[in-house]
DNA sequence: TATCTGACGATAG
DNA sequence: CCTATCGCCAGAT
């Protein structure tokens, strides 16, 4: 566990219910700018220990690969989403 | 220690 | 909209 690691952790467990942030807020946000890449990687180990659906990527698409399940866990919180992207 | 692999980003074509 | 590149970082092998 890196210090990158829990201050990413820590942001995105920060957000509320409707709120969204891209890869590289948070990556900045966690004092790692450029660094989208790794937030990616970390979310994929604790997926299920963080709201990750809050997290797309930089032009308000939805996670590749994860459309379906990304669009519905944000649909839970009043966010609607239309062809991929984030509304 | 070296390499590979992503739930990425920006730019260029 | 798509692919190709390059830069980025953590974790797995």
């Amino acid at each position: 566990m890196t210090e990158l690691t829990r201050r990413v952790l820590a942001v995105v467990a920060a957000t509320r219910p409707g709120e969204v942030l891209t890869y590289g807020e948070v990556a900045a946000e966690a004092g790692a700018p450029g660094a989208a890449r790794a937030v990616g990687r970390i979310l994929a180990r604790h997926g299920t220990e963080v709201p990750w659906w809050r997290v797309v990527t930089s032009c308000g698409r939805l996670v590749p690969g994860h459309e379906l399940e990304h669009a519905s866990l944000l649909a839970r919180e009043g966010r609607t989403c239309e062809d991929g992207y984030v509304k």
